[in-house]
DNA sequence: ATGTTGCATCGACGGACATCAATACAACCG
DNA sequence: CGGTTGTATTGATGTCCGTCGATGCAACAT
């Protein structure tokens, strides 16, 4: 499940150029949650760099210094995230990344070529 | 403390392209962790899409039914991560984005140019 | 069948986080 | 000066989350 908002797509009005309404914010904060992990990020990274496009399990683990339980939990939230999928194969599990939905969070961040820099104008009242 | 980007740098090589080191990884998931909660993401969006770049927080306080501290300590937050930043004029308070940081994700996030879609073949268990 | 290996789920525990009421601080106004 | 309004901080509380050991399930091997 997870599955974007079933017919609310969201698909380009931005982050950054509109008030989300809460339904869609909700639905973001799941998967930018599950990227709020150092864990999960590198795990992350060493599927999408991957160079076929997928790995195993048994290449994952070792890289940590974690349970073997902690690291599918973790495997789990990029998956309910729609982060990547999986495929078992044999006795292996094969992660591999999908790349629409970090297309659509870079879509998400980035502005409209437009948008000015907000004036920089003074930096004085700098908050300690 | 937290600033971000203390001297890591982590300027280009992406999130995708190669597998994040720890500390890279610590850096990363706490802007993440930041954006992981639907009341923060809202709130970014609303300072980020205001005309003029800024956005008093009595304007941003009544669209939550939350409290004043709870708005306050989301703000504080989204600051610490380096995704906004504020400037008190008078008596008010007023807050803008941080386009070097949500444009720094953005790259994070964007695959570069050449990286071909994973075969999306067949779903099943096509395998060589 | 029995054993073995790879991965997922379960149950528990400690620490982190979202929230609030109360309070403190800052800037204005009499 | 004291009073009022806007915002931040403090302290407490309930819930969520990351982690583990133990266990379950799937796919091979013998």
């Amino acid at each position: 499940m997870v599955e974007a908002t079933g017919g609310g797509d969201t698909c380009c009005p931005g982050l950054l150029t509109a008030p989300l309404d809460e339904e869609q914010a909700v639905d973001l904060a799941r998967v930018f949650k599950a990227l709020g992990d150092p864990v999960r990020l590198r795990l992350l990274s060493m599927i999408a760099s991957k160079a076929g496009g997928e790995v195993c399990v048994c290449d994952l683990t070792p890289a940590f210094d974690l349970s073997q339980p902690t690291i599918s939990h973790h495997l789990k939230l990029l998956r309910q995230a729609g982060l990547i999928d999986c495929e078992r194969r044999g006795t292996w599990v094969y992660y591999r990344l999908l790349p629409e939905t970090t297309d659509r969070l870079a879509g998400l961040l980035t502005r409209p070529a437009g948008t000015p820099l907000p004036d920089r104008r003074v930096r004085a009242g700098a908050v300690s």
